[in-house]
DNA sequence: GAGTGGCTGTGCAGTATTGGACATCCGCGA
DNA sequence: TCGCGGATGTCCAATACTGCACAGCCACTC
């Protein structure tokens, strides 16, 4: 799904140092785990970038229930849907752990951006973005669980993960319900596919319980249910 | 879901105009009913503003379901992602009628709109692209197959629909099967709840199988089945 | 080292959904 | 005027999924 295209990671690149000039004398703010950055409504028109920790973007349907929109790491640039003009947060960011952040106000970030001439770079930026929606979009509506919470770890893997020869490291401990979350089921049948991953060799679960995908096999196996 | 913020809408008229200027001599292209403007993979580098007709945007899984993803109509732009640099086109683009369309070179598109200082803009509209998208990943992830027709049908209201005192004319006609590719489901089932909204008057159909909206009521009732 | 709380593995009953099939209706073209 | 094809309304059996509940397993605290 999300694949890092190499134009933008090299933007990824330069967002990240123009704004680390603007905030280079900023302080970072300091995020206790299970805290939440922002939340629902919440008038806080400002960009975050991420220095050290782990933050997860969360939206609540109207009755309850919630839905994990992506989980954002070190040197990461989130909140920026602030740019949009909407008035109030329309999803909660919480610390999955202890976090330091910067943040700029969202028309400073715009100003910076054009002072760097990266307007351009940000369009492109933003259309992947947008592709990368359209990708999860269709996923979620033509295919089924299984094929999707495989789909999910790849993604997780090529974002949060440390690549080694035949296998990606996720050092971050993710639990079964923020992935039904993500997948859109139940826990349960998390549960009984992570499972039946791990006994096909697809997946592995290291020491300190972080999660090791093989991406190989698991993309061979998902292409031989489809 | 797609809302029409003051200042989108303000944007997209700008953004129009603009291409508009940029096209005003080309000729216009026509498509016939049920035929490609695009297709999924092919090299297209082109940005298409639409004079008449309708297109729908689809994407496909690996195993033949497809997937509705937008319905556009007169005036709209479309074929924007090719923005990303990502090579190849990610949906089908397929005219549902007759359709003329003018278009752009997307490097061409991204000149206008910066000589028109338009970027920011753009920027703000893709934005909002972003928060709507995400809207709709967490209806399919949160929400039950009726639910998300009824959203779906407020949202195709709002965007392609002529307002009456108090109700919605969809001026084009989209099939059961459509419907159950925007929302995930199957065709009977859309069969079944729009028989069920029928009879609870909160959609009706027009002599020409127009679809017609009681927005207010439509509303009401999903509130109170949330 | 006993207690606690969070996460995971599993089972099960009840329900919702799928994916057929089939009859009907309607507009269209021959 | 009569098929014909596409769209719709309905039904049914097979299946997938949900929403529990409960047990085991850490890791952490006291």
């Amino acid at each position: 799904m999300i694949q890092d295209y190499p134009e933008t990671s090299l933007f990824k690149e330069q967002m990240r140092e123009s704004l680390q000039r603007e905030v280079r004398n900023a302080r970072a703010i300091e995020i206790a785990k299970h805290t939440n950055v922002y939340a629902l409504g919440e008038q806080d028109e400002m960009v975050y970038i991420i220095e050290s920790g782990q933050v997860k973007l969360l939206m609540l349907s109207s009755e309850g229930k919630e839905c994990l929109l992506a989980i954002h790491g070190s040197g990461d640039v989130f909140g920026e849907l602030c740019l949009s003009g909407i008035a109030g947060r329309l999803e909660t960011a919480t610390a999955m752990e202890e976090t330091l952040l910067k943040k700029v106000p969202c028309a400073r970030f715009l100003e910076r951006l054009a002072a760097d001439s990266l307007l351009e770079g940000f369009v492109k930026y933003l259309a992947v973005r947008v592709a990368d929606q359209q990708g999860v979009i269709a996923n979620l509506v033509t295919v089924d669980s299984e094929q999707r919470l495989g789909k999910t770890l790849l993604q997780l893997a090529r974002q949060l993960g440390k690549k080694g020869p035949r296998s990606t490291r996720i050092e971050l401990r993710i639990s079964h319900e923020e992935l039904s979350n993500m997948i859109g089921t139940t826990r349960p049948r998390i549960s009984v596919f992570m499972q039946r991953f791990r006994n096909l060799g697809l997946i592995e679960l290291s020491e300190e319980h972080y999660l090791i995908i093989r991406e190989n096999k698991l993309t061979a196996y998902l292409a031989s249910i489809a």
